[in-house]
DNA sequence: TAGCGACATAACGTGCTAGTTATGTCGCTA
DNA sequence: TAGCGACATAACTAGCACGTTATGTCGCTA
């Protein structure tokens, strides 16, 4: 994460208003969504379903906004019983905060 | 630039391998550019025509490249005898690093 | 094992981004 | 004051981002 390259791939996948407001409702997905039965919500994060209801966007929309940040490598995903929970992947985010500092 | 909105405009500026390239040229003009008879490079930084010529692009797309920094805050121009010279927003530069750590 | 629910993928339209060439503006200078 | 050099703007094109609807995949469950 050290190239220009790989910094302009991180920025453009922050880069998107819908996308950071799913990172700032992933900071708290106990209070932002609604009771899960299966999947702690502290532990896994919210699923795809709810995130998606709650950006107002169409199913795909929200899913592909999704494995953008997933792809890089902001959210980590977990399958679970037909399920898809996503949470913050705090490292690389604490990465990118350091990485920025450099700019 | 407290707003996700604002900070989605600022990361769009951002995320571009040439935007953040000039930037970084920015960070020690007198070594990365030829020497201006007019301008001081520390002062004021490198002119329009001097970062064109390196990003290696057409003159409007450079100029516009460096609209796009001017416009998000990111640079400060300053024109000086039929030259525009371009220097680093340190301050809004350590304000975008300060918001991007709250992501 | 048939069906359903959750998510992924395909196909398509539209607007924005970034490049180009052509042209305009405007201060400096001979 | 005529011309030139630096930069801005206009007009156009190609590619990508992001939205939609339609369809595919696949695990769970009745």
């Amino acid at each position: 994460m050290t190239s220009l390259v790989d910094l302009e791939a991180v920025l453009k996948a922050l880069a998107s208003e819908r996308r950071l407001q799913i990172l700032e409702w992933l900071k708290d997905p106990a209070s932002n969504f609604p009771p899960q039965e299966h999947g702690d919500p502290e532990e896994h994060g919210a699923c795809n379903q709810f995130i998606v209801e709650k950006l107002g966007v169409s199913q795909p929309a929200g899913s592909r906004h999704l494995k953008v940040l997933t792809d890089a490598g902001l959210v980590i995903p977990t399958r679970r019983k037909g399920w898809v929970y996503y949470r913050r992947n705090e490292a690389a985010l604490a990465e990118v905060s350091a990485v920025v500092a450099t700019i």
